[in-house]
DNA sequence: TTGATTAGAGCGAGTGCTCGCTTTGCATGA
DNA sequence: TCATGCAAAGCGAGCACTCGCTCTAATCAA
């Protein structure tokens, strides 16, 4: 199945299908787009290490936080040694710079993915819905990068806010193609969605918990969006007539 | 005016009036509550130190974070010496401890204060509107929090999930009040609610950029629950019918 | 053997915190 | 009014320690 065919209503298992970023293929896009840095020759070993390396990496920093997680714990936690470590990474920044780019690339990705969908409604409700399964393959990486790009180089600090305001103002703009909204109902609408959305990989351990699937918490905040939308339009036809 | 005399779709003016919590006496409440561990005995000198003090460490945490701020840093930033620092102080922990304890302290305050309402749905409104005025009045408090929890020690680590989790359940249970609502939809009702408020201090650094008032942000948020609520019942009712 | 990989002691920079010392603020007595 | 005396408050070099990172000897695979 290619993307242009999924319904509007899309679910987790079929986003899923037709996505090219499963848990799998993660590491080797990773060793791909770093292979220039990293000196381990042997492909195999290499991909064993890189995901040992960074699954433990946001264990410990997920955790107890990246500045305070020692590479002494990281070498600890991944069985490799200091020199072993330095194999992969060039410097314990370089190791978050990675993260970053990983996460710029892979939203970048999924940006245009829905560009063909004509009306605005059905195309929130896409983008809505990929971000939040693309949350829920790639949490680790998009909680990391939440709570730690503070403490990154200036070049990744951004990452962050600039994919955030770019589909913010994605959603503003096909806010305003549906008419009677103004344009800080459509700001703000932006902004509720992407809070909405981010929640997903912000709170995991509540909604892990509470044994919440991504298909429901897609289904609610899908409904909450619409339920706005709707209200606003007709209100304003209200106050117009 | 008292709490119980505002209205329910109260602005940002009105809640300040009715607070006991505005930003010259926050220091006078840090004071009185770790009183006994701050060796400076002349008030007001210790009021202006513990404002610099803490304003210094928002202004750098919320930068670099934390654990990286070094207390150098502070020194250089609030004017004080090493030695100065520690008369307010009795470690950098205690620091973070400090800031929870205010946190915990003023969320709690604020728990209570629309159990008069009858109507859930006023309630709710209620709870949405004092949060997201109170982090407009907090904001590096509550920001702080929420980025550096994973930093500090066992005791105040689940301060911010504890408080989040207890306003999302009384929201769960005021929706669970106003029946033909499931309850995952309430739950997911509560984490939507929460995510929505809390948006107003995360993403501070946009809504300043765009010029949003506290009062904008929330009527836009109330709008869109009482929108999603109505259409939840609605809904229900037509399957019912 | 030979090239790749690992091990872990060691380095200097930077950390949180202490402590002996100096400066400040203010009640007192003339 | 003003010199005096003395806690209170502030200072900052120095301590022990941890950190990110490097380097060489040992080990492994082919």
């Amino acid at each position: 199945m290619k993307i242009k065919e999924l319904p509007v209503r899309f679910t987790m298992a079929q986003f899923c299908e037709v996505t090219p970023l499963d848990e799998t293929n993660v590491w080797e896009i990773l060793l791909k787009r770093n292979a220039d840095r990293i000196g381990v020759k042997r492909r195999e070993a290499a991909l064993e290490n890189l995901q040992k390396i960074f699954l433990a990496t946001f264990r410990l920093a997920n955790t107890v936080g990246f500045r305070e997680m020692s590479l002494r714990d990281l070498c600890r936690e991944t069985g490799l040694s200091m020199g072993g470590l330095y194999g992969y990474i060039e410097s314990k920044d370089q190791l978050a710079s990675m993260i970053a780019d990983m996460v710029l690339y892979t939203t970048e990705l999924v940006q245009e993915w829905f560009d063909h969908i004509a009306d605005p409604l059905d195309h929130i409700e896409c983008i809505l819905r990929a971000n939040i399964y693309l949350a829920e393959t790639l949490q680790p990486w998009l909680y990391f990068m939440f709570l730690e790009s503070r403490g990154l180089q200036m070049e990744q600090r951004d990452v962050a806010k600039t994919s955030e305001l770019n589909i913010h103002t994605h959603i503003a703009s096909l806010a305003d193609k549906l008419g009677n909204i103004s344009q800080v109902q459509g700001y703000l609408l932006g902004a509720h969605c992407m809070s909405l959305v981010q929640d997903w990989h912000l709170k995991r351990w509540k909604f892990r918990t509470a044994n919440v699937s991504p298909d429901e918490f897609a289904g609610s905040v899908v409904h909450m969006v619409r339920s706005h939308i709707a209200q606003m339009q007709r209100v304003t036809l209200q106050l117009v007539n």
